[in-house]
DNA sequence: TTCCATGCAAACAATTTGCAGCAGT
DNA sequence: ACTGCTGCAAATTGTTTGCATGGAA
């Protein structure tokens, strides 16, 4: 546990959102301002391996990082880019069935949040 | 339809596997020798927008690209990098109930495969 | 003093884009 | 003659890597 690594952590910790490499960076520079870009993509690698945190892919966007150790799904509204958690534990009991040896997986659900859907209704 | 983009079909179509964007140029250029890649990219993404193929987002790789206009999910083998197709209708069905206002989902599982799995053994 | 993680910058991989030219209507 | 799609090459974006340095044990 380097004093980087505790910055990212910080960083993380301190945002409700899920942040991407570069937004962890900049709000971790604030904390320790020698840190490196090049770091923090080998912190948040390793502590992926080790499962202490989550990579969550966003179709069409970089990757964005998870502090919450409990595996969860997440939603993506197609409109604004927000990410939200979300539990399906039927998901995985379905896959222990039904797909025998696996390991993990990644989903990421596509919605319209309801924030943009009452937006949308309000322009009409 | 242009000529770039019947040969894109046709590569796809060609192989039994999901390619990606860089295997499809390779085979479709034998195919029409002046093809360009950013061609390949720019029909790729345009079918992709028209639901006329999918998709497939794979962990630490480039996207895949699938044919096969019914929905369905993926397997990707971590060990040689396998992709094969799966059928999980009940997860649709658990989203429409869980997750109102969802438009799409993208859903890879990691295993590792049949295959695999007996050399691993074999060498034990 | 040893060793691993760092900072930095260059390299890399995948994909996108600007633009001039060509093809099809 | 328009128009849109293409080929090409350069630009972007996200991420990784090599290497010399530095700080902790």
């Amino acid at each position: 546990m380097t004093k980087q690594r505790a910055a990212i952590l910080q960083a993380m910790a301190e945002s409700h959102r899920h942040l991407n490499a570069e937004e962890i960076f900049n709000k971790a520079k604030q904390i320790l301002p020698s840190l490196a870009l090049g770091t923090v993509y080998r912190n948040l690698n390793a502590m992926c391996d080790e499962g202490e945190i989550f990579r969550i892919p966003v179709p069409g966007q970089p990757d964005h990082y998870d502090k919450n150790p409990i595996k969860h799904e997440h939603t993506y509204c197609r409109r604004c880019g927000e990410l939200t958690d979300m539990l399906l534990p039927e998901l995985s009991q379905l896959l222990a069935e039904r797909c025998p040896g696996y390991t993990d997986y990644q989903l990421t659900v596509c919605t319209i949040c309801n924030n943009c859907k009452a937006v949308e209704e309000n322009k009409n």
